[in-house]
DNA sequence: AGCACGCCGACT
DNA sequence: GTCGGCGTGCTC
């Protein structure tokens, strides 16, 4: 072997497999974190350099050599790759898959002769604003300078959960706080991570607004290649010193990243989306700690995950109690006991009167209904057919405005039956209520007001939708109907009355966690109202009045709830007690996919019994999932547990590679599952 | 993941 | 006789 022959150790998106080993051209200059491009069978890929070496365990005859390497732009600093190869590690993914989707599709693509020109475009930004803030700085009250002072008093790694109220300042802390930051260290930067991202459309503004010297850059779906190219390099290059982004930014590349901002961190959606689920909130804690820098846990509702690290004293907890405003009131609850409401009203008396009442006021309502559509199933009463999907085991539902039966799983879509499909009959009835039914009956109720229903059907863009929200605030709408889309971040000032629909379907759940999703999901809407002082009311229509979950909403108790769920947690070997991965099977029909599961857990138990105690883990028995059927798809899960994530990690290591799926049936494992 | 190689049905 | 179905297997 000649001495001055090296070797390049690459990364590339294919699954399975790990690193691949090439040949360095002599004339090639190569650093550890470069985006390469290699050939992979054959055709060309991109690749992180991870390693270089003067030796490879590759028989000289196989390996073939890199291609080109993205010039001009810094090599992927050693601690991005360290977060990556965690991730990887973490969520039992190759280094590969989870790393180079993290970087913008314009770095990954073989550089041509145009390259260096688009280059330099990409490095175009727009300068600081240089604007004067149009917040006018807000004086703090003593709760949020007290957190202020002790988060950025903190030495080295800190992880604080920022338990706030709706309306108690959170993002005037995060602003404070990134402002000491930035300001401690020309070179410092910070990572504001926000849910999806037209959740929050005032915060970038907000934050752009802060620091009028400041480039702020932002990471999201929603942008062109082009411009998520350049926030990229941005942050990569130190040359802007804030982003703000959603769940993809928790991978982006910084070169001096000194704080970690999570909104929002008990939202699905940093835990979401298609094939690497990965946990942005947990990530960034991770990351925080390899820096030895701060990262704030911000919400009103925190995971119980962050909030056992709270109550255990791993996270330090700062707690806003009073809303900023200070003669915002609390809104006062009322439950709307259902079971005895007469069949064929759609909206209870109760609900109706208090709307009268803050119409007559002039003032606004909230109607919060988490179902789109005119109603969930259309059936016929002579037969008892149902809406059923083609391809799922699932209803169609029925979507009036588009006078069409729309599955909401796999997206098939039909025209509407004149008739009973099964016999013949000519009157088919919705069953159940949806955003467009309800919006219909308060139309005939209240013919004279201006009524918006807010909801994916009517609204698919952010820029559609921030228009209708801003009609909303300039007092043009009287009645804003929505689902989820409309629970968060508005703060709507002249909203006096939220009223809640259809609630139960989550308080029955066998998943623990949707008991806790409905508790934060009715607070955050409540927190809707009673902005601006205005004396509010939130309606509940619930067939559980004595449930005691209304108990601590009525308090807009979150800590109380918390605990008391952490105990039933706890209680029942539940997560963040226990660590969980779920691995889920689908083929065309149910038995390979059980069958797989089955020889499964045959394949860990024998691995388990070479283990002193069973390794730590337990295996359940692989069941059907509740909506076996999706896309043609059947599909089975089995969970396994560990007492800790240590031994769950070594259990699946061992065991996943040993697992061999019948003929068609395709597996995928998830890691911290958080929907089952 | 792609993209090849590899063995069995309906076509110019 | 072939064109092509997608079942398994490899990628330095």
């Amino acid at each position: 072997m000649e001495p001055e022959d090296l070797y390049a150790r690459v990364i590339t998106d294919v699954p399975l497999l790990s690193a691949l080993d090439y040949r360095v051209p002599p004339d090639m200059l190569l650093a550890v974190g470069d985006i390469v491009i290699v050939p992979v069978g054959n055709r060309k890929k991109a690749g992180v350099v991870i390693e270089l070496r003067p030796w490879t365990e590759i028989e000289k005859g196989r390996l073939k050599s890199v291609s080109k390497v993205k010039l001009g732009i810094p090599p992927l600093p050693a601690e991005w790759l360290r977060l990556t190869k965690f991730a990887s590690l973490y969520y039992c993914r190759s280094w590969g898959e989870v790393a180079l989707p993290a970087i913008p599709a314009f770095f990954r693509k073989s550089p041509g002769v145009r390259y260096q020109t688009s280059l330099e475009k990409v490095r175009e930004l727009p300068s600081a604003s240089g604007k004067n803030s149009a917040f006018p700085a807000l004086q703090l009250n003593d709760e949020q300078q007290d957190a202020v002072a002790r988060i950025s008093s903190s030495k080295g790694f800190s992880p604080f959960l920022l338990f706030g109220v709706t309306g108690s300042g959170k993002t005037e802390v995060y602003l404070r706080v990134m402002q000491k930051v930035l300001a401690q260290d020309p070179q410092n930067q910070v990572l504001l991570l926000v849910p999806e991202i037209n959740l929050t459309p005032q915060l970038e503004e907000r934050v752009a607004s802060h620091f009028p010297g400041e480039i702020v850059v932002t990471l999201n779906s929603e942008l062109s290649e082009r411009e998520r190219a350049r926030s990229w390099l941005a942050a990569h290059e130190g040359r802007s010193r804030i982003l703000v982004g959603t769940r993809m930014a928790a991978f982006a590349s910084f070169r001096q990243l000194a704080l970690i901002v999570v909104d929002e961190e008990h939202d699905l959606s940093y835990k979401a989306g298609d094939g690497s689920r990965y946990s942005a909130r947990d990530l960034s804690v991770k990351r925080a700690h390899d820096l030895q820098i701060p990262v704030i846990l911000g919400s009103a509702s925190p995971s119980l995950e962050s909030w056992a690290a709270a109550r255990q004293g791993r996270y330090c907890l700062l707690e806003l109690h009073r809303r900023a405003v200070s003669h915002a009131e609390p809104p006062e609850l009322e439950l709307v006991d259902v079971r005895s409401r007469k069949k064929e009203e759609i909206l209870s008396s109760e609900v109706r009167e208090a709307m009268d009442e803050t119409l007559g006021r002039h003032e606004q309502a909230l109607v919060f209904i988490n179902r789109r559509g005119f109603s969930p199933v259309l059936m016929c009463p002579a037969c008892g057919w149902k809406s059923e999907c083609p391809n799922c085991s699932a209803f169609m539902v029925y979507h009036k405005d588009s006078r069409s039966l729309v599955c909401h799983h796999c997206g098939h879509v039909e025209r509407i039956p004149e008739r009973c499909p099964s016999c013949g009959a000519a009157d088919i009835l919705p069953v159940g209520l949806g955003t467009q039914r309800i919006e219909e009956e308060i139309g005939r109720l209240w013919p004279n007001a201006r009524i918006l229903r807010i909801d994916r059907d009517n609204f698919k863009t952010k820029r559609a939708t921030d228009a209708a929200f801003r009609e909303v605030h300039e007092g043009k709408i009287d009645i804003l109907i929505g689902t989820q889309m409309i629970a968060k971040g508005h703060d709507f000032q002249h909203v006096s009355l939220v009223v809640i629909l259809n609630i139960d379907s989550q308080l029955v759940s066998t998943d623990i966690r949707s008991r806790e999703r409905a508790f934060a999901t009715m607070l955050q809407v409540s927190g809707r109202a009673g902005r601006s002082g205005l004396k509010s009311r939130v309606l509940v229509e619930t067939s559980f009045p004595s449930d005691v979950i209304f108990s601590y909403l009525a308090r807009q108790d979150y800590a109380g709830f918390a605990d008391f769920q952490l105990r039933m947690r706890k209680r029942d070997g539940a997560p963040p007690f226990v660590f969980q991965a779920l691995l889920t099977a689908e083929h065309r029909e149910l038995e390979p996919a059980l069958e797989t599961l089955l020889l499964a857990v045959e394949k860990g138990l024998e691995i388990q019994s070479r283990l002193p105690g069973g390794g730590g883990v337990a295996i359940y028995d692989p069941v059907p999932m509740t909506l076996v059927r999706v896309a043609n798809k059947n599909r089975a899960q089995l969970l396994v547990e560990g007492e800790s994530h240590k031994n769950l990690l070594s259990f699946l290591k061992e065991w996943l590679p040993a697992i061999e799926p019948l003929p068609g049936v395709g597996l995928s494992l998830e890691v911290d599952p958080q929907r089952f």
